[in-house]
DNA sequence: AAGACGGGGTA
DNA sequence: TACCCAGTCTT
């Protein structure tokens, strides 16, 4: 038997059990898609049900605030997926009557759906003949041919895909798609793959040349970086504070924190006292101020660490906000979308 | 071609 | 710690 009728029968009898494999509806795809995109199932899986649950169609998804759908997602990260969902969605809905595109070419067109997605879907639903590459797929391939190309450079990019065209399934592109990256994910896992078990261990190059292990190849790690975030925590009479939307580039954007003071360095609280934003909310205030803890809580993100600190400020009168900080009553706080790190406050600190 | 973009699991 | 996860978009 030959590579991917091996995988297949491996398939049918490992694969796991779920939601979004007992439908073909290109909706419930999609979904499943967006939010397995750089996320293990078992993250992504009740985020799923509860977005089948909230939107259990393409038009209730639509018809949301974009506001709602963030907070659903709230803990999932890679929020510009939840903000193209809710874009694409609305898309479908208004222009396309709530059909989904049933090709791979047109089904690229769609924000938030890249080369892999669209391969997913087109073969899931429509049975079209395109492989999917994803980091399941890519360690597979580099392991059974032993290939050391980086996965990450555009020659990589370039030479998997065609491995991927060269192994699939013409005859049932669906279930080889998910057979593949099933099969990365449960039997050539990262670390200790079960090569002695495996279906493929006659045939795997990288296992006869011992390179297993180290494959697949992939370029460069990214260099992080340190910013340093003072946050002002509002308790007026203890019962409102002020929270604020990230607008612009960069991350969480769209998502509510606390107003910020973002430095260059460490600071204490002399700096935050002569702070422009500071002083401007508290013009002609009373307030009192206190460090809530001593130590930087670490906020790591893939490509920055977030020293971050809370600052508790008491006032009996509302500060000096402007048009970008809304006064809100402790109690709806956790109404709004919010950072993982804002989250855990507002959980340990309301 | 290289960065930006989250949060959590695993060894 | 380091790496990885059913990647995509921007620069």
């Amino acid at each position: 038997m030959i590579f991917p009728k091996k995988l297949i029968t491996w398939y049918l009898q490992n694969k796991r059990s779920m939601p979004w494999r007992e439908t073909t509806d290109p909706y419930r795809i999609w979904l499943s898609e967006i939010i397995l995109q750089q996320t293990r199932v078992a993250q992504g899986l009740p985020y799923y049900l509860s977005f089948i649950d909230h939107y259990p169609t393409v038009f209730d998804l639509a018809n949301a605030k974009e506001e709602e759908v963030l907070k659903l997602w709230q803990g999932l990260g890679y929020y510009s997926r939840a903000r193209n969902l809710h874009t694409t969605a609305k898309y479908i809905a208004n222009n396309l009557e709530g059909v989904f595109p049933t090709t791979y070419k047109d089904l690229l067109q769609l924000k938030g759906v890249g080369d892999y997605t669209a391969s997913a879907i087109a073969s899931i639903c429509y049975n079209e003949v395109v492989p999917v590459v994803d980091g399941n797929v890519y360690r597979v391939l580099s392991r059974y041919f032993n290939v050391d190309t980086p996965i990450n450079s555009t020659q990589g990019i370039k030479e998997f895909k065609k491995l991927a065209w060269e192994m699939i399934d013409p005859e049932q592109p669906a279930t080889f798609n998910q057979a593949i990256m099933e099969f990365g994910a449960l039997q050539c896992k990262p670390q200790s793959p079960y090569c002695i078990v495996c279906p493929l261990n006659d045939s795997c190059e990288a296992l006869k040349k011992g390179t297993v292990a180290s494959l697949p190849i992939k370029l460069k790690k990214l260099k992080v970086k340190k910013r340093y975030f003072n946050y002002l925590i509002f308790s007026v009479k203890d019962q409102q504070t002020i929270i604020k939307q990230r607008k612009g580039k960069g991350i969480w954007q769209n998502l509510y924190e606390f107003p910020l003071i973002e430095t260059e360095k460490e600071v204490g609280l002399d700096y935050i006292k002569d702070n422009d934003v500071f002083k401007s909310l508290l013009n002609n205030v009373d307030y009192d101020i206190i460090l809530h803890e001593t130590e930087f809580k670490i906020h790591k993100l893939s490509h920055q660490h977030l020293y971050t600190r809370f600052y508790i400020i008491k006032t009996e009168e509302p500060p000096k906000i402007n048009g970008e900080s809304n006064i809100v009553g402790i109690e709806k706080i956790r109404e709004y979308p919010v950072p993982i790190l804002i989250g855990n406050f507002i959980d340990s600190f309301f």
